[in-house]
Formats: C-alpha cells, sequence, structure tokens
DNA sequence: AATGAATGAGTATTCATTCAT
DNA sequence: CATGAATGAATACTCATTCAT
C-alpha cells in the first residue's frame, strides 16, 4: 500500500549544511539539557536544531558528546573572556552565572556518569581559565587569601548544581541567592 | 495444552501487611534514589521493598508522593533531634549531611518538578526545626552575626545538590568539600 | 492535550493470561522465524502473538531465549517420539523433516551467534534422543556401518540450514531434495 | 559565525576511478558479507571499500546486485580454472569450499529474498562449469555412477549454507566435516 | 487489600536511501 | 561522476501505569 500524500519530508540541503547543523545541534543542546535537564530527549534536541535523528548522531555519537560540545562552547567564552586585558573574576563569574542559568552549565558535565575521561579535562582548563583573575583579585584584596581557584570552582559547581536543580524556578534569582551566600566564604 | 506449575506468587499477607509495606517502600525509595536519583525506576523501588507495583500505586499514587515520604521520614528525624536537649546545630548538620550521602536528600524533593505545593511546606519545617539552633548557635559566636536559619537552609541545599550530582564519587568526601567552603560562609 | 479518542487498548486479561501468552508467543515465534529468519523483529512476534511488547521481554529478556524456547518445544517432541516403543529412525527424521519446514529449526540456533551457552547443550540433547534409534537402525542393516549419531545431526543440520536459506520457496520439496542425497551417505 | 575547516573530504579521483571503484565494492562486499552475512550494513561495505555511499548506490543499485557482482567473480574464478586443462573435480572443489568461507558464498545469494530472476542464472552456470569435470570423475570412477552436476551442487549448496551460518566458528573445519559426510553421498 | 503480569507509549539507535556540492 | 552528509523509518528496549486475580 503506498503512502497516499508525498511525505513532507525536511529539504535535503546537502554537506554544506554539515557544519550548520552542527551548531544549531550545540545550541539546541544548550537550551534543552538547560530546561529539561542533560537526560531531556535527544529527539527533543534534534527536533529543536531541525535536523534529523540521524544527523545528531552522526555529529555526536552519544549524550556526553554533545554535552561536552556545549560545554565546550561555555568554556571557549570563558577563555576568550579570560584573555581580554580589563576582565577581573567578577567579570568572569557573571559570565559564568549568566551559563548556569541559560545553558547547559557546569553541573550537566559533572552528573553525565563520571563515567568520561574528558570530564576532569574540561573542568580543569575553567579552573586554569580563572586562576590568574583569583590571583588578581586576591592581591587586590577583594577576594580572601586563603581563597584559591579550586575553591572557587567548587563555588561555582555548588551553585550551578543548585540553580540546575531549580527547572520552573526563576533561576537568576536562585542564582544570586547562591552567590549572596558564597561570596562571604570567599570575599574578605 | 500443558499444565502450569502455580507461580511462587508472594504470599498475599492481607490488609495487616499495609502498614509494613508502606515502611518497607519508604526505606528501600530513600536508598534506590540515593544511589540512582530521584528518576530511579519505580519497580526498582518496589523490587527492593519485596512489595508488589500495584501496593506502591496504592500508598503512593506517584512519584512525588513517594520522595515525599521518604523526605517527611528524614525531616522527622531532624525534627527529633532538634527537640532533644543537648542538640546543637553542629550535631544537626551532621544529621543532614548523613542524609544527604546515603538517602533521598533534599534536593531529590526539589527537582521533582516544581509542580508541587508540598515541597515549601517541607522546606519550611526543616528552617523550623533548625532555627533554634542558628540562633544559639548565633549567641555562641559559633556562626556569624548576620546568619539566618534560610542561610543554613540555603548552604544545606547547595551541597545536598552538588553531592547528588556525583553518582559514582565518594559522597562523603565531595560532602565535606562543600562544608569546608560554606563554614567560612556561616561562621565567623 | 488530551487525547481525542479513547485508545482502542488491548484488554487486560490479568495474570491468567500469563502461561497462555507465552504459548502464544513461543508459537508465534516459531512461525515468524520460519518464515523472515531468526532476525525478524520482535514486535512481529508479539503482534502475532497478540501480546504487547512488555510481554514478550518479560517472558522472553532477549531474543535468544525466544527461540531457545521455541526450539525447546521441538525438541520436547523430538524426545517424546523417540521414547515411544515402535518410533524408528524415519519417523524420528520425519518428524524433525517437519520441524525444519514449518518451525524456527536447528538452524536458527545456530545461527544466533554462537554467543550463549546453552545452545551446545540443546544440540546434544537432540543427539542423545536420536543416538538409539540410529544404533538401531545401524544394526538392522538401514543405516551404514561407520554411521553415527553426530553424523545424522550433522546432516540433519545442513539440511536445515539449507532449508531456512530459501524464505520463498517450497521448502517440503528441497528438504526432500537434501534428503535424497543425504540418504546416500547415510544408508547402506 | 565562527569559520568552519574545509572538511578532509576524500579527493575526488573523476570518472576515471569507476572501474576502480567498482573492484573495491565488489571486493569489500565479498568479504564483509563472508565476514558479517548478507544483511551487514552497506555503509560497512562503502567504508571498507574505500568509496563514498553514492558511489556504491550509483554502480549497484541494491544489494542483490552488488551480491551478485561478487558472487559473479566466483562463479568467474570456477569458470577459470574448468577451463584449465588438467583440472579435476577435486580441485574445483577446493576452490569452491575457499570461497564458501572466504567470500560471499552462494548461500548469501539464495539467501537475498528469491526475489531475483538472476539468481538461478547464475547457479545454472555453476552446473554448467562444473558438469565436464563431474562427468569426467564419475567415469574416472571417482564418483558414484548415479552422482549428477546437480547432485554436486545441492552438496555445495548445503555445506555453503551450513558453514555460512557459523559467524564464529572455524569455518574451514565446520566445511571440512560437512565434505567429509557428503564425500559418502558423492563416492562410490 | 496485595500481587505482579499485561500493556503500549516513549526513547535510543541504526541504516537504507537521497541529494547538494 | 564521486563524495559523504542529511534524512527519517524501522527496530530494540524500558518503564509508568492499569487491572484481573
Amino acid at each position: 500500500m503506498t503512502p497516499v500524500a508525498a511525505a513532507p519530508r525536511r529539504e535535503n540541503r546537502g554537506p554544506s549544511a554539515g557544519p550548520e547543523n552542527r551548531r544549531a545541534l550545540i545550541a539546541a543542546a544548550a537550551e534543552v539539557f538547560a530546561e529539561k535537564g542533560i537526560t531531556a530527549p535527544l529527539s527533543a534536541v534534534a527536533k529543536r536544531a531541525g535536523v534529523g535523528q540521524g544527523s545528531l548522531y552522526r555529529h555526536f555519537p552519544d549524550r556526553t558528546s554533545l554535552a561536552l560540545a556545549a560545554f565546550e562552547d561555555n568554556v571557549a567564552a570563558i577563555e576568550a573572556l579570560a584573555d581580554e586585558p580589563g576582565t577581573d573574576l567578577d567579570a568572569l563569574l557573571d559570565l559564568i552565572t549568566d551559563q548556569m542559568i541559560g545553558s547547559v552549565a557546569f553541573v550537566s558535565i559533572v552528573s553525565l556518569g563520571a563515567a568520561d575521561e574528558r570530564l576532569p579535562a574540561v573542568g580543569q582548563r575553567v579552573v586554569d581559565a580563572i586562576a590568574p583573575a583569583v590571583e588578581q583579585a586576591r592581591k587586590a584584596g577583594r577576594l580572601r587569601r586563603d581563597a584559591t581557584a579550586d575553591d572557587v570552582m567548587l563555588a561555582i559547581g555548588m551553585a550551578s548544581s543548585f540553580v540546575a536543580q531549580n527547572p520552573g524556578a526563576d533561576r537568576r534569582a536562585v542564582a544570586e541567592s547562591c552567590w549572596a551566600l558564597l561570596d562571604r566564604a570567599l570575599r574578605p
């Protein structure tokens, strides 16, 4: 029995759509994971990206790869900002806070199952990126004498995980509450 | 049609098993949710409790009810400890830390979907339970002057959510790292 | 958005349907596997059995279990016939030939991937079941002096695999061609 | 939008690569089908051949065409050997046995779905190729008086299908077991 | 009231086939 | 004419929920 109507198959835009699809998938994953958590259906990511299921799997063979790619975007932005001359720790934390509100967030990476050796490396990149700003802030007296970059990273992780737990809530307000408390642990 | 051996069905212990089943389900839920997260299969909870699926649904019509009941056990333990004469804040936080390591933990409740109006009430009970100890600790100079019970609760929430994210890790070690940082935000 | 019409869900006949479902699944598997090969969709088996997908997986956790169960039926029938007083080798081979034409057939088992330690055991049961008849036939001069039960089993395997390869063909005619040749290898 | 590095796409060698690709595909198909069975992913064949998916489809519009082409290679080798002056039946069967161990094998063709009218023709070519050697062997007393080329072909088919069923096993040992039995049906 | 089997919707994943470049 | 990315249908498998016993 032949189908009655021609299937409304998405137009095949050809290989040139590859990089665009990849970007769309990363952006969609960042949003979907932020909204529904890291266990959200991959089909939802593909649909939001406007991309076929197969293409998703071609670009990212598993869930971790996709989350990692989205997170990579976050990290690259952090590194880029850290490299700009006038950037201080506050600016970096603002950016990171924005990310934990609207994107995959660090915690999602952690909760992938820990069964991936790529995770610690990415975390370390963030630590490395913020380390100079941490040092500078400490010297400027805007951070406790004994605060390390690892401390800051732990604070980020805690805030991030707490924010990620509140799917429906006002994420920015939650994040600000977290930082209000954590600042007291880090600031002099 | 070959005769079929009678299924080795668990003996139906009748209505008297009700309360016992309920307790078994709560205990099983606390463990299973702690191990596999709040999204663990409910069938796993029923199996660990040694109880039929249907009984689980009779006692707890949805996942939230079950988690709430398990959490209720936690809260009751906290309240009981708080009511004991010699209890100070440290003892309460030790108990709560034990709970976030080995049981459902506060964060699981939060991440249930937020679509439940019972959550804030339970959270408030914890705040109320720890409030006297917080006040006492502040007066004794073991807490910052400006620290509130809500601050402590937020710290608990952050630590709890961070611990919950690390399925495989050494949860106690993670919890201790969190408190090492958070203490600086709360202690003078 | 609620569904417009009530889903035409199959009536739940309750636990008592269990044994019946199991039998229906085995029968359906025997047919479907015989028709489309051992790699046929399991959903097709469930549908033909008139049973839900989940029930199929409850009864038979993997494809091999299902094929083994269907094969078990075959073996049991062979053993039963072998135990009847007047049975000779020809009768057994007739039954086996019927099975390779209309049911799972031995070859399906072999082609499951060899990654199952249960397979050799079942094959051995067939060898054991036919061994007395082989011995008797040899003594009666209806089998070559040097023919063993293993030889007969190998002949069965070859005929079976050849028949199984011909999905569309007249399987009985093919089987008879095979035996016409193989008889010359086994008979004096 | 970040610039994307040019994909390391295989160099397009142009039309002249046509025949070479065709050969590579046939060789790859022979191997892949022998290893994983006739239902192996076509993408695996293309990859092993080092050829694009599209080229595979251009050369061979469906799975049967590809298998048929690989089989054609086998048949051509048989015909070539049969045409050599000193070739006897044993030499031909040795070659055919090698093919059923390491290549597509006759049975694969059969199991393609039978819905192809080209199959009988290829089979007939093998029968024709071996017929003179069969005749010669019979005259030399190395074959039973009543053995025909069709009998030999049937034996080949059975051995071939049995070997093909054992994905993991030692295919040569299996083939030798088959021939040990089948020889008794064919030899005097 | 307890039990656990039955049900099928939902999700992950693979792969045949098409088609822009 | 070659390439390989894009597409989505097909299939395996899980698990929340219902319900006969």
